[in-house]
DNA sequence: ATGAAAGCGCTAACAG
DNA sequence: CTGTTAGCGCTTTCAT
């Protein structure tokens, strides 16, 4: 036996098929009596409406969607991610919303994803690792599909955008420093063609007056390692390293730690994200938490809406805090009050 | 203007829908020249399948489920999911099937969600935080939807199950720390009602000759600190502790060391599931690896042949492996050399 | 407040 | 090898 479809039911509560639709939709008024057989007769018969034959008619998934293009790898190392996904579901459970994911691993690949999307896939999606100049944005802008953006896009857009405030966080970091007397500060960077790692590398850039000590990394531990070790081999060795994440600043501090220099009396470190292990490590180690979780959240209340109908529009998401934390807190080495060569701001970062 | 639908591409290409169908699925020989009439109309309009018509149709979402009921927070610092979907996206990728992913607060919405993925939006379900007792394993059969369980069930079922042995690693850990000199080790065990942990703490108890040293744990970094602060202050402290996870492991060995206690000199600690920072930290903590994306492609292998219609069946999947690391090298502190009192295994664990 | 009926866009017999 | 024709199980006009 197959299991029962919305004529099984009409026809146990002994009306129509449109009835027991509206009955549950509220698309029209149903008299209280007939929806409490409707409901009894859908409960006898344990009938859950079919999704596909809902979504065809309705021309409406009940789902919104996540194309990620990812390395596996970094998807699995990757703290921003599980949070988001969290706070994501968290806004959907209420609604009777899935979540539809796909991973993919080439161009191709994540546009095919997003046509199914649009194909009755998803009713929108929410697009994740923006790039300054993300050729999505125009994609998903002529698949009509609704969408939006996590990230300070700066680009021409119609697309609803939830942005967040990455600078703030590094200005104040790269002030704390200062005030314990750093005059050598470093920057680890994720890859610069992300709006969050620009935006953050921009700041560090404007607090710091140069770039002289700005490194290009990939969130990776193994480029935190590599380019602290850079740092370190340098004549004027920084006396403090601003990471991108706190993957970079962990693998940065083990490595600095197995060179002999302590945190944070010889170098002091600071990451980003505030990973859930960072206020465990010795010492717990400076951080910015940015609540992935809310953003997910407010992203897909912000999606939900456009779905509905509603004009596409931007949010401003204020959840960065600093952590401040041991890794960072003594003051700078004597060494660092030497003098630096005069700041040299290069145009593009601006 | 709205989508093309197959007609269109059918009349473009002057054939009926069925051959469109067709040199698509390739359920029946199309000949070569009308097969690239097809695809060029398809291509010329832009013609991308609608899956929910598709799905009704055919009966088949095309789509795998994973419904998870869990905090939140939890799940946010959980470093095994992103690592298992990744795997599970990576062998999803080849053929077109997506991931239908919902997280849930309740037992009533767990229900609900299954019997939504039942009823059209999954072709089948991977079942993950499986417990010993699983309610969903009975539920799952009644809905007649195919799924995989991860872990090594003990309970009478028809369903395929994705199995691990988690015994062997914490018996070579054992083994690793006797051969140090250690005999009071401990286990900071996750919740002892999911399989996996009590598989663990099983294999430690037999291991070890008595549960005297067994705390159970959550796998949060706050139930790791307070019960490595409880082991602590014992009158026979443990000179060693195994943790069921790495973010316990973590959170212990910060805990220890701020009371003055040097790892491993005065302490040995291990943790499981190799979180990607344990190689990092000070000292590189000893773990196990279990290779979360590697399951995550067998399961969903075995969920497609399930799909596909063959018979349910066990897959053994040996993919674990010790990551010794200096967080364990080290002799055991003379006091570790006392006599413990006789061992006496309780029923439970035998 | 309820019924009747026409699709939504595709797949899969059934013919030929 | 290709065309015809029913549905898949809902939603949603249009009636009444």
């Amino acid at each position: 036996m197959s299991r029962p479809t919305i004529s099984d039911v009409a026809r146990a509560a002994g009306v129509t098929k449109a009835t027991v639709s509206h009955a549950y939709s509220g698309h029209r008024p149903i008299s209280a009596a007939t929806k409490a057989r409707v409901f009894a007769a859908a409960d006898a018969l344990r009938w859950v409406p079919s999704s596909s034959a809902r979504a065809l008619a309705a021309r409406r998934a009940n789902a919104i969607g996540v194309v990620l293009r990812r390395d596996p790898a970094i998807l699995a190392s990757d703290t921003f991610f599980p949070a988001f996904i969290a706070g994501v579901e968290q806004t959907l459970a209420e609604r009777e919303v899935a979540l539809v994911l796909q991973v993919v691993g080439s161009r191709g690949a994540e546009e095919r994803a997003y046509q199914a999307m649009a194909a009755g896939r998803a009713d929108g999606v929410v697009v994740l690792d923006l790039h300054r100049a993300d050729w999505r944005v125009p994609f998903l802008a002529g698949l009509g599909l609704p969408a939006v953006l996590l990230g300070a896009y700066e680009g021409e857009t119609r697309l609803s955008c939830v942005r967040t405030d990455d600078a703030a966080p590094v200005r104040d970091l790269v002030a704390h420093l200062r005030e314990r007397g750093h005059t050598r500060i470093a920057h680890v960077a994720g890859p610069l063609d992300y709006v969050h790692s620009y935006a953050r590398a921009r700041a560090y850039v404007r607090a710091v007056g140069s770039r002289a000590l700005l490194r290009e990394g990939d969130f990776t531990a193994g480029s935190g390692r590599a380019l602290t070790a850079d740092l370190l081999a340098l004549r004027d060795r920084p006396t403090a390293i601003l990471f991108a994440n706190d993957t970079m600043a962990i693998a940065g501090t083990s490595y600095a730690q197995s060179r002999g220099l302590r945190v944070p009396e010889d170098l002091a470190v600071a990451g980003f994200d505030d990973d859930h292990l960072s206020a465990h490590l010795s010492p717990p180690l400076t951080s910015v938490s940015t609540d992935p979780a809310r953003r997910g959240r407010v992203a897909t209340a912000r999606l939900l809406a456009d779905v509905a109908g509603d004009d596409p529009r931007d949010v401003a998401v204020d959840c960065t805090a600093l952590r401040l934390r041991a890794s960072t807190d003594a003051p700078a080495p004597a060494t660092a009050r030497r003098t630096t060569p005069a700041p040299e701001l290069e145009e593009e970062f601006r």
